[in-house]
DNA sequence: AATATTTTTTAGACTGATCTAAAAATTACA
DNA sequence: TGTAATTTTTAGATCAGTCTAAAAAATATT
């Protein structure tokens, strides 16, 4: 694994972004616009890069990551989330304030920094925005994640996320007693207007409204 | 507070050390020697630093922080300590482990970062070197601290620091139930050997040798 | 298919931080 | 006190990353 920048770290994560849900190639101009940069430095960049072996680039025809670039963007997206899950869990940052410092975290490269992070975080496999974290050889977690909303009663599962994070909704779930973690068994779906009973850490009731449902995940338990 | 570059971060940090241990001026040598450039490169840099108010430079004399630069030196210092103390503490590394990983780190900017890393770790007041950390507005707690072989039988405490740190040592201390934080009282003092008879967190009772209570510094609480 | 538009690359310049080599100032000492 | 040794500064170059403006290639349009 070499040694990259931070600059040069920040634009494999931006391609990395922009072909996962983009596609085959990715363009100059995109590039440039995600890293805030010219197409010019792009350019310059990428020749760099492609030196390197960390993607493969034709003039004029865009760039695909290489198996090692894709790699060291995940192991650089690992670091991104552990650092987002630990502001957000242990120094009680909001979900969306976490964005910014995590950037600043993520290009801090002493290795037994980030597997120590991770076992003290004990080994999470979602950020707080419910985005898996890769594993050290860069690998996905497989868990299969639902949405609340969509999980039958009977089941249970453990919150693994939340998309939606106005205050509002915060204050809400923290209320109810929902956290990331949360254990959850889902009690009985109410026909009239789809709001869930569940049972949270094996005692408390709560119901959850068909909006507030929608905007968590959850992984189940093998029934 | 003016935004740093990293650069210019370490070479603050590395004055504020020489004049700290050093005297009233420090010189371009030595400058480079701790930072590990040259002196040619270190003169360009007192110049800038310098048009910036942070310290103040005469031409073949040396340099001297102004408060402006002190007080920004002790802010990284500050966040450097509570990162070593992060290290330590949380991710269990051992206090000879954490400096390169610290001084990657203090250099994260993103202000609230600090404050709740701050909270998060009950606001320390001693590194785990025993070192002091400087409040926010870079102020040092002024407890005076004194090595544990000095208290007089009678007096109670806390270990603020360690100032060995071999494996062997840090390894007696755990059998003993010494850490950093540990509430001590002195009930004895052996006029043979010099070693200290004393009391761990209120209930179990050590015998320190005179080389042991030598490496140990404790603040004294009222009595 | 020829031309117009858009995208990308190149050329050349700039900034921040560094270096080496040479010049200048300070300090040491004979 | 005058010369030698040391320290510091300057001059000029290099490197990474960026920019603007112009050239080149690809794509779209009529």
């Amino acid at each position: 694994m070499q040694v990259l920048s931070t600059t040069e770290e920040n634009y494999l994560k931006s391609i990395y972004q922009l072909l996962k849900d983009g596609g085959e190639k990715v363009g100059t101009n995109e590039i440039a616009a995600l890293t805030g940069t010219k197409a010019a430095s792009v350019s310059d960049m990428l020749k760099k890069l492609a030196e390197k072996r960390l993607l493969s680039y034709q003039k004029y025809h865009g760039v695909s990551l290489t198996e090692e670039g894709a790699k060291t963007a995940l192991l650089i997206l690992r670091r991104y989330r552990l650092w987002e899950v630990f502001l957000v869990e242990k120094l009680k940052f909001n979900w969306d304030e976490v964005a910014a410092i995590a950037e600043e975290l993520e290009h801090v490269k002493a290795p037994p920094l980030v597997r120590r992070l991770d076992e003290y975080l004990g080994f999470p496999k979602f950020d707080p925005h419910g985005d898996p974290i890769p594993d050290e050889f860069g690998e996905w977690s497989h868990t299969p994640r639902m949405i609340l909303q969509e999980v039958p009663p009977g089941s249970a599962g453990k919150v693994v996320a939340v998309t939606n994070s106005s205050a509002a909704f915060l204050k809400y779930l923290d209320k109810v007693g929902i956290y990331i973690g949360a254990r959850i068994e889902v009690l009985d779906k109410v026909e009239f207007d789809g709001s869930l009973e569940l049972r949270v850490d094996g005692d408390k009731t709560s119901f959850l409204s068909r909006e507030v449902a929608a905007n968590l995940q959850v992984i189940l338990h093998p029934s």
